[in-house]
DNA sequence: TCGGCAGGGGCA
DNA sequence: TATATGCCCCTGCCGA
């Protein structure tokens, strides 16, 4: 056994790196001696990618603010079994990001996510819960090294820079380190130690945090319990068609290559070169007016659709002589796209049976919304069904979906308790036909109708007449006109914002959502507060439902969390109705306002709710 | 070689 | 006074 002396805040804490089987001996009579009730836990693995084939679990350390203990899981025998024991008696064990290490610890066999879950507490989402900012947006972030600056002992980070410059002595990249770093490297020994003392100093701190921000309990159990059953969904995974995936990568590697070498022909080197193409630009004779933040010429989509002479369907407008350049850019930049960031991402991430992992982080955004990554499911090309086809059911199954219909607009309704607005809902009634005729009377115009919809979310994510007007192309007179007629439809809504701002202000710029979220405004951004509160609100609404759908057994047919959908696959005889049992549970109200829901079944491919043609579904 | 920034583009 | 929100991830470019 190395033991090694850690100074952490003022003390001399204690890392017991195990070595021999005795040494496993050795740490069996600490437990039975101290009988922990309460352990922080943590392991060290060859990398994030949990479910590729090489992943390895390295080693296992837990341990109290004072002592740890690293187990080199990875020599087996009784370091394995040592490992076991603590995951599956400790009666509270303490994990900061527990989504990772548990399922770590489920896929290498040390124990199932479900057995260990309930006694789970962990700091991250601790963290979040105390104050959801990144540290460049005044908070303190919630990654444990922050954290432990912040909190325990300034010094906490050092081991990890020391962890990074071994690796490099070691001709290791920060990339091939943890796989290759051997268990004996005392860096490595020390750092493992010391994120189990900092995870288990850290937690107390930030019960009185919860506590002083008066949090309730209701809120972290929930989102323990949406951890859990989003790392269920992260296990399960999703099916890879890997023949079509790879074909695709193909194709869009040959749609790249073709529009590259187009404007290649106009002196473009790199396609994402905006100055390149910008100055290629000029040099045909185009004029650019915008500008980005710091000067340059901007070229954006919107800037090159323009010069493209196409419309955001990316269908000729006839309004100009197209400029070439600009067409090739814009195919090639969507094709590098397509290719590298979805379709060589899901082939990159599968496992060893063709399956893909994207990984849930339940509490990703400030406002509680959860992010997708490993791939970026959350993001796959909308308009078009290519990407999407790669996903499949696994044979005899179907996917199906089920989404919240309009949820950010109704829980602007519940929150602002706007009574005009409320009323037609609760009605039934079409919500952007209810508000248009509001506005523009019963006779209005189906671009009327549009004007109504795009106020409505403009007004609920606080935007201006000119913003609007540049996102929908429309005159900022028409946009100023159409945000006035909203205000007198809807007067509650701009009362209910106006109040939540001062309210915010006397505050100390917080404000509390409906489940006692804490969200920390910008002082000199209060009216961000209307967005935050119908953004995480209408998040806590779907978490809520997962939690439901999780009682009755439901949760087992789902495979990713969308925002406002949630996406699952079932038996194809059973798939719609097991979808509409999933969308009544998902149905709910929020202050007397309901939430309706809708499901749809797509079929065996996921692009089956995107206009997948028939000549591309997968066979039989 | 790596990290950070800028610019860009995908989604709800 | 008025302000469009939240993410993930890519390439190019520059400096350490």
């Amino acid at each position: 056994m190395k033991t090694y002396r850690h100074p952490l805040a003022g003390d001399v804490t204690t890392i017991h790196a195990l070595e021999t089987p005795d040494d496993a001996r050795e740490a069996r009579e600490w437990l039975s001696e101290h009988q922990p009730r309460s352990l922080a836990l943590d392991t060290e693995t060859s990398g994030l990618d949990t479910f590729n084939p090489g992943h390895q679990l390295r080693t296992v350390q837990y341990g109290t603010g004072d002592v740890a203990f690293v187990v080199p899981f990875e020599r087996g025998g009784a370091f394995a079994d040592l490992a076991r024991t603590v995951v599956t008696r400790c009666p509270e064990l303490v994990i900061h990001n527990a989504a990772y290490d548990l399922l770590v610890l489920d896929r290498h066999g040390v124990a199932p996510l479900e057995a260990v879950a309930p006694r789970v507490r962990d700091t991250k989402i601790l963290a979040h819960l105390c104050d959801s900012r990144q540290d460049f947006e005044g908070g303190i972030g919630i990654s444990l090294k922050p954290l432990s600056a912040w909190y325990v002992d300034p010094a906490a980070p050092d081991t990890q820079a020391g962890l990074t410059a071994v690796f490099r002595s070691r001709g290791l990249t920060k990339a091939t380190g943890w796989a290759g770093i051997p268990y004996q490297d005392e860096t490595y020994q020390r750092y493992a130690g010391l994120d189990v003392l900092l995870t288990a100093r850290l937690r107390p701190y930030l019960e009185r945090e919860l506590e002083r921000h008066g949090i309730p309990d209701t809120l972290v159990e929930f989102e323990h319990q949406l951890m859990t059953i989003c790392a269920a969904m992260e296990r399960r995974g999703m099916l890879l068609d890997v023949p079509y995936t790879e074909g695709l990568v193909d194709r869009l590697a040959a749609d790249t290559q073709r529009h590259t070498e187009r404007a290649a022909r106009y002196g473009v080197e790199n396609l994402n070169s905006t100055a390149q193409v910008a100055q290629a630009l000029l040099g045909m004779g185009e004029e650019l007016v915008d500008r980005t933040p710091s000067g340059a010429w901007k070229v954006d989509k919107g800037v090159l659709l323009d010069l493209a002479d196409l419309d955001d369907q990316w269908q000729p407008r006839g309004t100009r002589r197209p400029n070439p350049l600009a067409d090739a850019v814009l195919r090639a930049k969507r094709a590098a796209k397509w290719r590298n960031s979805y379709a060589v991402a899901m082939l990159d991430n599968r496992d060893a049976h063709d399956r893909i992992h994207p990984k849930i982080n339940t509490l990703g955004a400030k406002t509680g919304r959860a992010s997708v990554s490993d791939p970026p499911l959350q993001q796959l090309p909308s308009k078009g069904w290519e990407i999407r086809r790669a996903i499949v059911a696994e044979p005899g199954n179907v996917y199906f979906s089920v989404d919240q219909s309009s949820v950010e607009l109704v829980v602007l309704a519940a929150l602002s308790q706007e009574p005009r607005m409320c009323q037609a809902i609760r009605d039934g009634r079409n919500l952007h036909d209810f508000t248009a005729t509001l506005m523009f009377g019963d006779a209005f115009t189906k671009h009327q109708r549009s004007l109504a919809k795009i106020a409505g979310l403009g007004t609920s994510y606080q935007g201006g007449a000119a913003t609007l007007a540049k996102m929908t192309g429309m005159p900022e007179n028409v946009m100023r006109d159409t945000l006035q007629r909203y205000a007198r439809a809807y007067p509650g809504v701009k009362r209910w914002a106006r109040g939540l701002q001062s309210h915010a202000l006397s505050n100390g710029c917080e404000i509390r959502t409906p489940s006692g979220r804490r969200l920390v405004l910008d002082r000199d951004r209060l009216y961000k507060g209307v967005a935050y509160l119908c953004q995480s609100t209408a998040r806590d609404t779907m978490g809520q439902a997962l939690i439901d759908l999780q009682e009755k057994g439901l949760t087992r047919y789902l495979n990713l969390w969308v925002h406002d959908e949630v996406l699952g696959t079932a038996p194809k005889a059973e798939a719609a109705e097991i979808a509409q049992e999933v969308a009544e549970t998902v149905r709910m109200e929020l202050f007397g306002v309901p939430i309706g829901t809708d499901a749809e079944v797509y079929g065996k491919t996921w692009a089956g709710g995107y206009g997948l043609p028939e000549d591309w579904a997968p066979a039989a």
